[in-house]
This record gives C-alpha cells, structure tokens and sequence, in this order.
DNA sequence: CTAAAGATTTAAATCGGTTCAAATTCATGT
DNA sequence: ACATGAATTTGAACCGATTTAAATCTTTAG
C-alpha cells in the first residue's frame, strides 16, 4: 500500500542503498543524487517505515513511563516532563498505568523485552514479593531510571528528598505553635510515604515532642482516601488535630473537605499538603504544600534515561532533588505568630 | 545479546517455522514439540522481538492517543480510559500532549506513518489552517477516532453533547433565580467551548432573557485561567454576575478562587463547572458540574478504533454521550427554591 | 593517454520474525 | 509389508529498512 524504499529505487533507477543513504545523509552520496532523489521522496510523499529502520537498527526510538495513575496531577506532570525532553530528542513514550497493582506492572516491565522499547522509566511499588526481574533487567542491560528506590539495586535515579521535606513542613506547623498534629499517611506500597513519615517524627524529636501512633492516619493518595481519613477522624473525635501534614495535595483536599463537611476549618486546622500538582494553590484557602519539582523531575529522568542508552558504561546517577515549602494560607502562617524556641 | 527464534530452533534441533508455530500456538504443530519446544522457551526465558513480528505481520500494537495535555484531569481520565481497553487487548499506548500547538499535533499525526501505530485517537485543534493532512490520513485508510468534529471530515468520533450539557446548566442557574449569568470560554482553539456557549444562549432564549456580550467572558482551561477572567471581572467590577458557568472544572476553580480572593463568596455568586474531572467535588463547597464520562470516552474511543483496525470498511460510528448535571453546593441549589415558570 | 587514487554506487547479507508450498514422517487398512 | 492419506516439519521467500565489501565511475597526475 504504501511506498518503500525500493519503490523509490526503483523511480530514481537506483539502488536501494542509495536511496537509504540521502535518507540517513549519507556523506558518501553525491549532493547531486541527493538531491534528485530527495525531491522524488518528497514528490511520492515517502516516509520511512520505522518499523523496519527499527529492526535493522536495533532500536526503536520509544521508552515507556510506567507510573500508577497518570489522572493524578503529580504523575502526569512528570509524563509531561519525560514527554517534553523525548519530543526534542524524536522519541516517544509509551504510558503504563500500574494502577498499584504488581501484576500490571511487571507486565509493563515485559515491554522492555518484548516490544524492544529503548528504555523505561518507572515508579516501582513497594510490594514485590522480590525484585529479581528488576535486578535481571539491569544485569541485562537494558536502560532503566527509577523514580523511587528499590531494596538491593543499584540504579539511576530521580526523586525528591521526602524525608527533608516532610521534615521542614512538620517543623514549620510545630513553629507555629500547633501542638496536636497528625501525618495523614500515604499506601502502604509507597516509599515516599514512609520516607515522609520518617522527616516528620524526626521533626517532633528535634522539637523534644512526644510522638506516638496516635499521630499517625491511614490515608492513601486520592481525594477520596483523604476524605475518608477526615471523616473517620472526625465523626470519632477521638482526637482533633490543630495541624495535618498529608501525604499528598489530593490527600488533603479530601481531609479538608472532610472536616469542612463536620464545620471545622481551616487554617483553624491547619493542613499542609505535598507535590504542589493540582488544584491546591487555587482552593478558597490555598493550600501550603511540600513542592515538588514534578516537570523537571520527568525532565530529568529522561536526561538521565537518555545518558544510560547513549552510554551503557557510564555509572550510576542518583539524583535527589530538594523540596521546597510553599506557604500559602491552609497552614495559617499568616495568622499566627511563629513561636520561637 | 538476547536470543532469537533462530537460537531456540537449534536448541531444539527443529526449524525456525516450527518455533514459530509454538509461539502462535499454530494446530499444525503436533502437542509434544509444542510441549518440548515451550520448555525450551521458558528455560531460557526467550521472548520474541515484537520489532521483527510488527514487520511481518504489519502491525505494531501500538496505538497514539493525541489530547493537549495529560496534566489536564478530563484528559487524564481519558487517557485511563484508552489505557485499559488497550491493556486488555494487548495493545500499548503512545501519548502525546499537543500543548494547544498545532505542529505538535501535525508532528504526531506523522506517528501513524513513520512509526506505523495501527490507529490513533485524536482530539484535533480547530486551529489548523486546512485539514487536508487529517482527510489524507484518513483516504489512506489509517485508522482514526476523533474526540472532537473536524469540518469536512467524516470520521468516527466519540463526544458528549457539548450544547446540551450547558443548555441544562444554564437553565438550572435560571431557573433558581440567578439573573446575571456568565459563560466563562475555553480556548478558542476548542470546539467544544463553542457548543457550550451555543448551549448557553440558547438557555437564555428559551427563558426569555436578554443575551449580550456582558454575557461571555473570556477564559481558557487551566485554573490560572479561570483565576485571570475571575480577577478581572472583580477588580473591573464592570458587572457582578449572581451566576457563572465555566468552560471547565479548572477554570471554575480558578474563577472561584478569584472571587473569594475579593471578599465574594460561592454559592452567592453561583458556580458551575463542565467535566466533573479532578478537586471539584471535594472544594469546601462542592462544585456542581457538568459530569462527562471520561474514562468511558476513552473506553469508547478505544473499542471504536479497534473495530476500525480490525474491520476496515464498516460504516463510521459516531457517539455522542450525554451529560449529566451533578448538583452539589456551588450553585446554590440547595438554599433556593427554583423559580417555576 | 593511462594508471592510480578518489568518489560513488551497488549487490548481498542482515535484523528476527511469519508463512506457505513442498518434503518428510506417521498411522491406517489391507 | 505396502500403498495411501493425514499429520508434521521444513526451506525459502518475505516484511522494509541498514551496512559493508566489492564494483564501477571520475578525476588527477605523470
């Protein structure tokens, strides 16, 4: 159906190698041919079958992104960034939506092997029962870039130092002298969560404040999960928080709406979230938020992602962004007088 | 590096076809070297080159979903959509995020030839200066789902009934009483907004009202959008709507947030929005919206484009879903009684 | 005018699969 | 034991590009 490029030989009454050689420009082909071919090419309105180019060239000039859920705002920023870098490079990217499921994501892992993809990025959960096929994949070759750590491998690497993060958001809500505060906690089968986790205990020590279990709620990652954690705390009212830190935006949207819907409020509550992707900024009260640099991180992923293919030597990269503590008004910052210690 | 069809053959001291028949559980190859031969194959962990099968068989499994930008929560749905459908048929998805630029889209409408994706969906600009690529693509036979008419084209589509969905809108806001009521537009570059603004005149006729260009502020689709119309129309003061449908979820967010920021509040101005896709339903008052089905538009779109691929010559399917207005708290519909008339 | 050097072009192999006509093996009935 | 037909396997062509060694064509110098 359509044209190759031995119809192309053909019309120009040369050799196929030629024709390849004006596509690829060739040094060797002689400007003049070049150009009468190109305008054959051109005429005919030819264009290569990557496919085949694919084949011969052993490789394809796709990467695939496997995250969980592109509809969340964090995650699809980042495919923006991947995509924006594999556009200027004439790549182009396969989405995989895990969906936190393990199942589907080592099915994605799989395309590495089997549609021959050139490299992939990827969020791994937390909940294999091993990483072999992670650890096989690498030993293999093939060009991988993770997004958050895995137990016992080494590769490259692009995440945002979460511990520091949630660290200095905790702190920031202790400063201000709220003394009852909870961390609406992440899925399980995310390591971010418990690396915030982690910043945000370390931030009651330094403060010398009591922690214990109390402190902690099971939350999630969407609206919903946030919402659902509000609603139970505060249909129970076992305790009331003054301050919040969410795992994420979407979590605290949903926790506030949750306490909104009991007539609490905020800042009276003050709730901070994490990411600064979405709606957060724009909310009636604007959300504080833990930034992440959710484009550049794509970005880079894929800068980095592109290193490994054009260079299989090269050691490992391991690149940890800093956060940044967006201040908006849902921690009542601009209220309250911080409180010196 | 990694084994070939070739490798196995001599491994199982058989011919290339006959491996091949394994591989496609072809009935001509008796049960005993299928067993044989698949032990070998799973000894060595060997997986086909989905490169060298796409080149044969011509197909690639792989199929583009063009949208403006994933990090849009519509959108984003959408995607999801498409996503699970092709998982479930084997297939993998490209994405592209044209950014409201018409050479990114032209630019990914070439995947279709250069790297032989056997279909794509497509929501197109309405800014191209003439659609003969798109009518083209089409004549060669390349399999194509519109979300979104292209004038003069015939293809399949799937959409919502823009003009319906704002129509009930408009008229729920008039129908509770709200006199001063404004559309605030998507891009130009968008159908759809188009439809909707018709959908919202047409309200104001069939109540009898007067419509002038008081009537339509200019807004885009992104929050920073809404919040820019919303600024302006509150520092402008010039006219103070009692009534405001948005071109979308985001921008009503952001329209919002502009008018909280200048002492107004919702549901005294009444807010819709259009989507029913990302914080809406958990803002402190609840957006009341336009709800599309985004993931069964995706889903749709994908089931379409496979019969299409499969099925070349059948009619054109074109679905246009209905809306629903899901009433929640920012058009004030549970404070006021509706106004019969 | 011719040989050597340099510039271009080409034939054929290759990438790793699928497919189909032809060849081979197997089973059955006599 | 043998002819026959069915079941199975295989060789070779093909998909559409790239690549490289060899062939051919141009220049250039002597």
């Amino acid at each position: 159906m359509s044209m190759t490029i031995a119809d192309i030989a053909r019309l120009a009454g040369v050799s196929r190698a030629t024709v390849s050689g004006v596509l690829n420009n060739n040094p060797t082909v002689s400007a003049k041919t070049k150009k009468r071919i190109a305008e054959i090419i051109e005429q005919h309105n030819f264009r290569p079958n990557e496919v085949a180019r694919a084949l011969a060239l052993q490789h394809t000039a796709l990467i695939a992104l496997v995250i969980k859920d592109v509809s969340n705002p964090f995650y699809s920023k980042i495919s923006l960034g991947v995509e924006q870098v594999c556009a200027e490079q004439g790549y182009s990217v396969i989405i995989g939506n895990s969906q936190q499921d393990v199942a589907r994501e080592i099915d994605y892992l799989g395309l590495l092997e089997r549609k021959r993809v050139d490299g992939m990025i990827i969020l791994p959960l937390q909940a294999h029962e091993d990483y072999s096929l992670f650890k096989n994949l690498q030993k293999a070759g093939y060009p991988l870039v993770l997004l958050a750590e895995i137990p016992g491998i080494k590769t490259d690497l692009v995440r945002v130092d979460d511990e520091k993060g949630a660290y200095n958001a905790t702190r920031h809500l202790l400063k201000l002298g709220r003394r009852n505060v909870v961390f609406v906690s992440g899925p399980e089968t995310a390591l971010a969560s418990q690396r915030r986790l982690a910043g945000f205990q370390k931030a009651f020590e330094v403060e010398g404040m009591d922690f214990s279990a109390r402190n902690i709620v099971a939350g999630g990652w969407r609206y919903q999960d946030g919402y659902n954690a509000g609603k139970k705390m505060f249909e129970q009212l076992l305790f009331v928080p003054d301050g919040v830190l969410c795992y994420n935006d979407s979590v605290a949207i949903g926790f506030i709406r949750a306490l909104t819907e009991k007539g609490f409020r905020v800042p009276e509550i003050a709730v901070i979230g994490f990411d600064d992707a979405g709606a957060g900024a724009y909310l009636p009260t604007a959300l504080t938020t833990v930034a992440q640099p959710a484009i550049q991180i794509g970005r880079l992923a894929a800068l980095v992602l592109f290193r490994r293919i054009k260079n299989r030597t090269k050691k490992i990269e391991k690149i940890i962004l800093d956060t940044e503590l967006v201040v908006r008004e849902s921690c009542g910052a601009h209220l309250t007088v911080p409180v010196e210690n």
